[in-house]
RNA sequence: GCGGGCGUGGUGGAAUGGUAGACACACCAGACUUAAAAUCUGUUGGGCGUAUGCCCGUGGGGGUUCGAGUCCCCCCGCCCGCACCA
């Protein structure tokens, strides 16, 4: 009798699999190929839970389509670059690429005792020259290409530290260090065109089969289609006229004023001209650049004394106000508002006394309007435009129709669709990046670099002494000549955004040592990548930028055909939580601490007793983390993979309980003790049952092989349960126990590899179990020969009923009639309806 | 503010529109033990009832359906994203 030594077994076989090569993806055109991909971690320094249940899941999906005779690829990466590295760089000293790659070094140890199947000879970090130079290469043929361009943009200002914030770095709207209120100030930056694939982005979510509809949605919402009316509102004093677009045209009757942004071109030359003005907008310009920060500002509104017409009826002039609420980003940067209909309108002509009036019916006042904005469902008649009388205007549709044929027809309108999506900014103002490979000469301008100059590395001599870009102030680095004309030129010092770097890394796995950014041959056969997992935090940005990414590859001959649409399928886990233990100290403030230093709600060391607070994603600030490596030492990683996967649905949260994770635990060494007590039993004893034990077993093939193909994991553990316990309480012979077991064993093994490798070991399965075919379910043994219906009565469930598998409905329903059950509820009459679906239920309707 | 999602026992959760609570945790009881641990077995949504059984129950309210946790509408609460966090 051996007991279940998980760290014992785990590296035994670890050595077996790497011995063996069995992970290593080989292109194999005789066979179907299998690319699964979790998104790369980010090297923040250790491994957490959340990383054990993603790259867990991926691994239950490669190891399963190897077993189904796949050819899979699973490799792994690092997203190296990023701001982290930069800050560790000012809060502790050192450099951004030692902490990087000292991190990556330490976080790969710890993934390593998981026993993922993993090529590990593909792995890449985005910060290696060597992927940073093919992303470069790349850039300048976006640019040939036409798919890069300059344009100046808005950025996070802090006027103290006289630096770019990113919107991580603006707290209530000042930034982080300084504290300083953010100004949004413009800068010169380059864009991707992703704006020119919006209509293409768009249609091609409908070909998403196995994407999450939740994010085919939210794509399609943050693509933003719409068709609106576009026209200018003419100025009285005779400036250039005001361009509006409008996706509710039908509410211009409800028109109370004109609002342009901050930032539209008329308030700029205000600006210039006018002091109040001027002050005005620089009120609107502090706080941070993201929607969210200027959509819930408090309303700010100033008069710009400019007047337009209404385009229905010229005698009626509208005020021209500045806005802060006005997106310059968003269609024309102006509108025109219409307070009874529209909430935010109606606000801001609540605040600055502003008519407010029914754009749908006669009257001319706003009685109906209190502080609710209305939207009514048919208009009854409308001043002016008899036309308009009528219409259905709930949804937008018929109502945008009529109007823009209307406004066309009149000559002063135009249809148009408009999309939200914007070009995609990818200057950074900072040094951990890939360098933007292009020269700015005094001569020539904006000069790509020379492919056979790249990579432009980034220099290892820099500090982080102080606030800012080091690039702009290293000694020489910005020096070259212009690759045009020679001249003495700089360099330009912004770096790429770090969304670049993940946009592609899945197509450079195909090929990693390929000396262009890939290679054709291994692409075509590899991509796409089959099953994509990770965080639905990167529902839009991420998987947008890809799948545009993808396409502009395609474009520049790096992608085939077959991978304009990077990802077949994506599944979106959720995240691990746990209870937050929390004392206060005296002051009154919380103190956290760790779930190691507790037991039984009280601190460990001093008996204290700590408020639970409900689980929450694992934070270090929280303190409600646990170590994997330390769960690894106490149970093993077949423990840790089991735990993370058993106990919710993959899609939804986790929490991690460490009883949850004992019971784990204490269920391997079940199997394990199961195992070794089959091996001892003596063949010539004469079992029982070996067929219904056999009939489980294959019940539990096919539901398991469904649950996985479903990412039903946590339901495929709930039968793995249920089958150790049929298997547990089996009197069946040795042979058949033996055939139970083996099964187990593979049905456990992308869960669980280890103790299936050793449990396969043991009953003599031939190779390892890794390699061994994936289990089919023998059908004959399937056949159920009765089965049990539930009678109801009225939808609730009075009786059940067990008959023959294939009796006919018509005899069904016969046979339910002379039920005890029926037959009270009938009282001697006739049911009203009598519903039978045969196999799952009856109904009698009385 | 806008977009998306989630809400089921003491807890995590299960349930192609078809027996709500699979499986697991926790609790309780029992077996084994001098005892404990470990292991094994059993009970466990709430209420009424000796019992066959009956009533209630999936955040709240309404609707569709023979039948709703599941579909539709409204509301409440929580979570995620909002373009320079990764």
């Amino acid at each position: 009798m051996s007991r279940y030594s998980a760290s014992e077994i785990e590296s035994k076989w670890q050595a077996a699999w790497n011995e063996a090569e069995v992970f290593k993806a080989k292109r194999d055109d005789a066979k179907e190929k299998y690319y699964v991909l979790e998104m790369f971690p980010y090297p923040s320094g250790r491994i957490h839970m959340g990383h054990v249940r993603n790259y867990t899941m991926g691994d239950v999906v490669a190891r399963y389509k190897g077993s189904c005779g796949f050819s899979v690829l699973h490799p792994m990466g690092w997203d190296a670059f990023g701001m982290p590295a930069e800050n560790a760089a000012m809060a502790i000293g050192g450099h951004p690429k030692t902490w990087t790659y000292d991190n990556i070094a330490t976080m790969r140890e710890q993934m390593k005792p998981l026993g993922l199947s993993i090529d590990w000879s593909r792995e890449f970090a985005t910060c290696d020259p060597e992927y940073y130079g093919q992303q470069q290469s790349m850039f300048i043929d976006f640019l040939d290409k036409g798919l890069v361009y300059r344009k100046n943009a808005v950025v996070n200002w802090d006027p103290v530290d006289m630096t770019v914030l990113a919107n991580e770095q603006v707290e209530a709207g000042r930034g982080w260090r300084s504290g300083a209120l953010v100004e949004r100030r413009e800068l010169t930056q380059w864009f991707f065109k992703i704006s020119d694939y919006s209509e293409e982005l768009l249609d091609a979510l409908d070909g998403l089969d196995n994407w999450p509809a939740k994010v085919r949605l939210m794509q399609e919402n943050w693509i933003g289609k719409s068709r609106g009316l576009q026209f200018g509102f003419e100025r009285t004093d005779g400036g250039e006229t005001i361009d509006v677009y409008t996706t509710r045209p039908d509410t211009l009757n409800g028109a109370s004023f004109v609002g342009i942004s901050p930032d539209h071109p008329i308030a700029k030359q205000l600006e210039t001209e006018n002091a109040e003005i001027a002050a005005f907008v620089a009120e609107c310009r502090k706080g941070g650049t993201t929607a969210e920060a200027i959509e819930t500002a408090p309303k700010l509104g100033y008069d710009t004394g400019i007047k337009v017409k209404h385009p229905l009826n010229p005698d009626w002039e509208l005020p021209v106000w500045i806005a802060n609420f006005i997106l310059m980003d968003y269609g024309t940067g102006a509108i025109f508002a219409c307070p009874a209909h529209d909430q935010r309108d109606l606000d801001f002509c609540r605040k600055y006394d502003l008519p407010v009036k029914n754009a749908f019916f006669l009257q001319d006042d706003d009685t109906p309007v209190a502080d609710q904005a209305l939207v009514p469902a048919k208009t009854e008649a409308v001043r002016w435009v008899d036309h308009f009388a009528g219409l259905d205007v709930s949804t937008g549709d018929e109502a945008i129709n009529t109007t823009v044929d209307f406004a066309e027809n009149a000559g002063w309108g135009t249809g148009v669709t408009k999309f939200r999506l914007r070009d995609w900014g990818l200057s950074r103002q900072r040094y951990w990046g890939c360098p933007i490979p292009v020269v700015h000469c005094p001569n020539c301008g904006v000069v790509p670099e020379k492919k056979e100059n790249l990579p432009i590395r980034l220099p290892d001599d820099v500090t982080f002494d102080k606030p800012g870009n080091p690039l702009d102030r290293h000694p020489t680095w910005r020096d070259c000549a212009c690759p045009s004309c020679g001249t003495p030129a700089k360099r330009e010092t912004d770096t790429m955004d770090t969304f670049v770097d993940s946009s592609w890394y899945y197509a450079r796995f195909t090929a990693p040592d390929a000396k262009t950014p890939t290679d054709l041959a291994e692409a075509s056969y590899w991509m796409n990548v089959d099953q994509y997992i990770g965080g639905i935090e990167h529902a839009i940005l991420h998987l947008l930028y890809s799948r545009f990414f993808a396409r502009a590859m395609n474009i520049c001959g790096h992608l085939p055909d077959n991978a304009v649409e990077p990802f077949n399928a994506l599944f979106t886990q959720g995240m691990v939580t746990h209870e937050i233990y929390q004392t206060r100290d005296d002051k009154d403030r919380p103190v956290y601490h760790l779930p190691e230093d507790v037991e039984n709600g009280k601190l460990i060391a001093t008996g204290e007793t700590v408020e639970i607070i409900p689980s929450a994603k694992m934070s270090k600030s929280k303190k409600n983390v646990v170590d994997p490596v330390n769960i690894i030492n106490a149970f093993g990683a077949d423990t840790a993979r089991w735990f993370v996967l058993s106990d919710s649905p993959p899609e939804r949260d986790v929490e991690w309980t460490a009883s949850g994770a004992e019971a784990a635990y204490k269920h391997l060494n079940r199997v394990w003790t199961i195992s070794d007590k089959i091996d001892q039993m003596d063949e010539s004893t004469i079992g029982k049952g070996d067929g219904d034990l056999l009939r489980a077993v294959h019940k539990a093939i096919k539901g398991i092989t469904q649950d996985i193909e479903s990412f039903g994991f946590n339901a495929a553990i709930a039968k793995l349960y249920g089958i150790t316990a049929v298997l547990n309480k089996s009197k069946a012979g040795k042979a058949a126990q033996q055939e139970a077991i083996k099964i187990l064993a593979q049905l456990m093994s992308p869960i669980t590899p280890h103790l299936a490798e050793d449990i396969w070991a043991q009953q003599g399965g031939s190779g390892l179990i890794t390699l061994a075919p994936w289990p089919i379910a023998d059908e004959k043994l399937l056949i159920e020969d009765s089965v049990t219906m539930p009678i109801q009565i009225n939808g609730k469930r009075r009786s059940e009923l067990k008959i023959p598998a294939d009796m006919s409905k018509e005899e069904i329903e016969k046979l339910v009639l002379t039920q005890d059950a029926v037959q009270k509820a009938l009282a001697g009459g006739q049911p009203k309806k009598l519903i039978v679906v045969p196999g799952r239920i009856i109904n009698v309707v009385v």
